[in-house]
RNA sequence: CGGGGCAUGGCGCAGUCUGGUAGCGCAUCUGCUUUGGGAGCAGAGGGUCGGCGGUUCGAAUCCGUCUGCCCCGACCA
């Protein structure tokens, strides 16, 4: 392509709309532009980034073996109410009406519409298993869509959905689908990691993540270098001490604590770590009382694990200071678990310290040497915290460390959730009716445009995987005008190129060095050759690479050549 | 949804407090000079100042209202 051709338009500025740099990046590069909240037109640059990801998806699914079709963006609500979704889903949904006053949405995902499709077109266990996949695009009414296309409302996804006569079948293709997303994150040239994970609302067994690693993402993720435990911060469990809680030393004593509301003040009043304090926290029961949570001091609450407690209301709600007060007495920042009357449960390191601090339940008082078993009774206990780095991995590996990660995949073995709902089945080898078991597999593909960049960029731009950049080459040609030679070479060297199979970009545009060189920089191209009236006098160009900035003057004729090896082989 | 902020040319902003008919940088167009890391000079085009209503002789500016966009939202115990 060229640059002449293109209608570009780059920005020194950031826009003032752009959070994350991924956005900032595709807004300035002229890749990206915002319609509205959530809403974004892929301009032909951006596009074909998106395309490559999607094909590179597509090529992996299919040699997977799974099948690609094409699902109705727009669902009708009848089938969403076969699942109860059409309630359940809420606001998420982009809900609209037909000419005929009837009912639909704009698809979030299909497992309603998949389904439908099976229990219409699979009718025997001779037929399965089957994996069908889509690259749809799927409409999800955040609350607060933002970062650009890291949560955008209208987003391209790749969905697949198996169906399985028993589960050691639906187990197999789960694995395969793993490993094909191994493939894919690998082939696309990132740096990633499968976390095991929540499954969620979707429901189901086994659930694992893809990450993206980049120290933006929203998500954290712990692993261990020595084993293979890796898993989303939500799901690590935190193993219980192996050492055993120490004698108490310490007579229990009153201390004046006036206005230390957080860990932080009081240990800083009394100058001792967090580790040695306790912090409880007041939550609803599940048979509307309340029950205390008690973590050490500098540990944090996991509201995934402790909501998953028998006892405790599930989604996890934090009591307000009222109901504090009314608990125990006091305000919630000098709550502790020495003589309150609220059910108790310690997460297990809490469970262990002794001689520790607490809040005495009276406004402006905490509690000094106070211990479990002397002055509180016995708690229940259980794993109520997020692991932090350094703790020991349950792979049995040693320390477990934590980053930061982007979520751009997700499988899933759903179960029979879906098929039992919507009474989908096949006869079996006895001709009876079994629903099928299910699994679901998913990618975000825009989402891991963004994903790219987050984790590829420097100060002057993006720094695309070779296998996502939108052309594997930018020729920069200065000064095209004064020079007929500089013009011939650089026209023959793009012409030889394509020729030679590769993508090109040739920046044939009337703009100064400075100009081209900042917006090769900003688009990201991995490999930029230079033709100059300078370099052309000795038969050469340069060729720089964008990651490392080296650079190499280039013998014209060697040009093709080079570029072919710097490329390496065509992927299979 | 709750809280906060913003809305002035394609992008980034000033002007608003103290009302007088809109300005700067970048980008765009023309010409000349320049030309290896975002050039210089001269000129030009482009704005219902988010919408509607009100106050006023007069509103980007004051008042009301609506809309859009951005940020934050258990982690205090």
């Amino acid at each position: 392509m060229r640059l002449s051709q293109l209608p570009l338009t780059t920005f020194k500025e950031v826009p003032a709309e752009a959070e994350v740099i991924s956005h900032q990046l595709m807004l300035r590069a002229g890749m990206l532009r915002r319609l509205a909240s959530g809403l974004f037109t892929w301009m032909p640059l951006g596009l074909r980034v998106l395309r490559k990801v999607e094909q590179v998806v597509r090529e992996e699914m299919d040699r997977a073996g799974a099948l690609e079709l094409l699902m109705p963006a727009v669902q009708p609500a009848e089938l969403w109410q076969e699942t109860g979704r059409w309630d359940l889903y809420g606001n998420l949904l982009l809900r609209m009406r037909d000419r005929h006053e009837r009912e639909f949405c704009f698809g979030p995902t299909h497992e309603e519409v998949i389904t439908d499709i099976a229990r219409r077109e699979l009718k025997s266990y001779r037929q399965l298993p089957v994996n069908y996949y889509q690259i749809q695009t799927k409409f999800r009414d955040e609350i607060r869509p933002r970062f650009g296309l890291m949560r955008a409302r209208e987003f391209l996804m790749k969905d697949a959905y198996s169906f399985h006569l028993d589960h050691a079948s639906l187990q197999k293709t789960y694995e395969a689908m793993a490993d094909a997303y191994a493939t894919i994150f690998t082939r696309l040239g990132l740096r990633f990691r499968p976390v095991e994970a929540d499954s969620g609302e979707i429901g189901g067994a086994r659930s694992q993540e893809f990450h993206v690693l980049a120290d933006s993402g929203e998500d954290a993720i712990v692993y261990c270098d020595a084993d293979d435990f890796a898993a989303n911060l939500e799901m690590a469990p935190a193993l219980a001490p192996a050492t055993p809680r120490s004698a108490a030393t310490q007579r229990l004593d009153k201390v004046s604590t006036p206005n230390q509301r957080t860990i932080d003040e009081v240990c800083d009043l009394l100058d001792i770590p967090a580790q040695q304090c306790l912090k409880t926290l007041v939550v609803a029961a599940a048979d509307g009382g309340l029950i205390a949570l008690v973590l050490r001091g500098d540990h944090e609450l996991n509201p995934i694990k402790a909501a998953a407690l028998p006892g405790v209301a599930a989604p996890l709600r934090l009591a307000d200071a009222a109901e504090v007060q009314a608990a125990a007495g006091c305000p919630p920042g000098f709550i502790g678990p020495v003589g309150v009357t609220l059910p108790v449960i310690a997460d297990h390191s809490a469970a262990v310290l002794a001689d520790f601090v607490c809040g005495a339940n009276e406004d402006g008082f905490h509690l000094a040497g106070a211990n479990w078993g002397r002055d509180i009774p016995e708690p229940e206990t259980a794993d109520l915290r997020n692991v932090v780095a350094g703790d020991p991995s349950p792979g049995g590996g040693g320390p477990v460390r934590i980053a930061r990660g982007i979520e751009v995949g997700h499988i899933f073995e759903l179960g029979d959730k879906y098929s039992r709902a919507m009474n989908a089945s096949v006869l079996d080898q006895d001709g009876k009716e079994s629903p099928m078991l299910m699994g679901c597999y998913g990618i975000g593909v825009s989402r891991i445009v963004a994903a790219a960049i987050e984790q590829n960029h420097d100060d002057n731009g993006i720094i695309w995987p070779e296998p996502m950049a939108p052309f594997q080459v930018v020729i920069v040609v200065l000064n095209p005008k004064k020079s007929e030679s500089v013009t011939a070479a650089a026209d023959a060297l793009y012409d030889d190129l394509q020729n030679a199979g590769v993508e090109v970009l040739v920046d044939d545009r009337k703009a100064r060095p400075g100009v081209k060189f900042a917006d090769a920089d900003l688009l990201g191209m991995p490999h930029r050759l230079t033709v100059g009236e300078r370099g052309l006098a000795a038969g050469q160009v340069e060729y720089r690479e964008r990651r490392s900035g080296a650079e190499e003057k280039l013998a014209l004729d060697d040009v093709v050549k080079f570029i072919q090896a710097k490329l390496g082989p065509a992927p299979a």
